[in-house]
DNA sequence: CTCTTGACCTGGAGCAGCTCCAGCCCGGTA
DNA sequence: TACCGGGCTGGAGCTGCTCCAGGTCAAGAG
């Protein structure tokens, strides 16, 4: 497929994914005859992965290792499972700086509330 | 209270500190016979409520039309409220991208464990 | 067969939101 | 008096996109 369904299946915007390939996020997409990019679904998956993990901020860095790791290879698989574990903490915190955020945001709209006069 | 006890009791660096002040997010800190920033609790419980809007990634331009606002005092109250509730509406969709990630990443380490074999 | 349209290409500039640094001032201690 | 820690300013640098100019190519319309 080309890289207008790539970004619609993926979630990243066409100019990510040219972006991405660029930086050695993503390995270079295959090119039909006209020299323009031909998406593999697993393209995709991995496109969709890297989408997920840039939504909730694995740094590029990050990225960049663990997509070089899967090049490497089956050996590369432990390093690329603590990695992932690693983040999967990342979201445990996140998940916590989201109730600490509501929270507040209840208090503070509760004060609002006290300000405008019930009715309001 | 001088910068770093600010920065230390919000969770914001000194330096992202006087960035928020140079473009309008916090209020100028009042300064000592120094010259030097002093910082009120309430200046602090502002920094703490931008590092916590900040974290659950509200938009700076965002955050600058809510700061104006809190500076025009209670007849803005409305309009802050909506803010707000627009934002606790963005928690619960980070809510879901997390939980989404957190469902691919259990899919990726099963698939992990089985390439390494169970003993790994 | 030419013309237009639309999807794609590249290289590079621009932007958000910090982060770091050089070079300076000031107040307190040895 | 010399130094040290903490603060100050202005400005450069960084990350991770995002947008744009200017060009190619293929397919359909006239």
């Amino acid at each position: 497929m080309r890289i207008s369904e790539a970004a619609a299946r993926s979630g990243l915007s066409i100019d990510t994914i040219r972006y991405y390939e660029r930086t050695g996020l993503a390995p270079p997409a295959g090119r039909g005859a006209d020299g323009q990019r031909r998406f593999s679904s697993e393209n995709v998956e991995w496109l969709t992965l890297l989408a997920s993990l840039r939504e909730t901020r694995m740094p590029m860095k990050q990225m960049r290792r663990f997509a070089w790791l899967y090049q490497q290879g089956h050996a590369s698989v432990a390093e690329r499972k603590r990695m992932l574990l690693e983040h999967a903490d990342h979201l445990e915190r996140q998940r916590a700086a989201l109730d600490r955020c509501a929270e507040l945001l209840r208090y503070k709209l509760a004060k609002y509330d006290e300000i405008m006069g019930d009715g309001a």
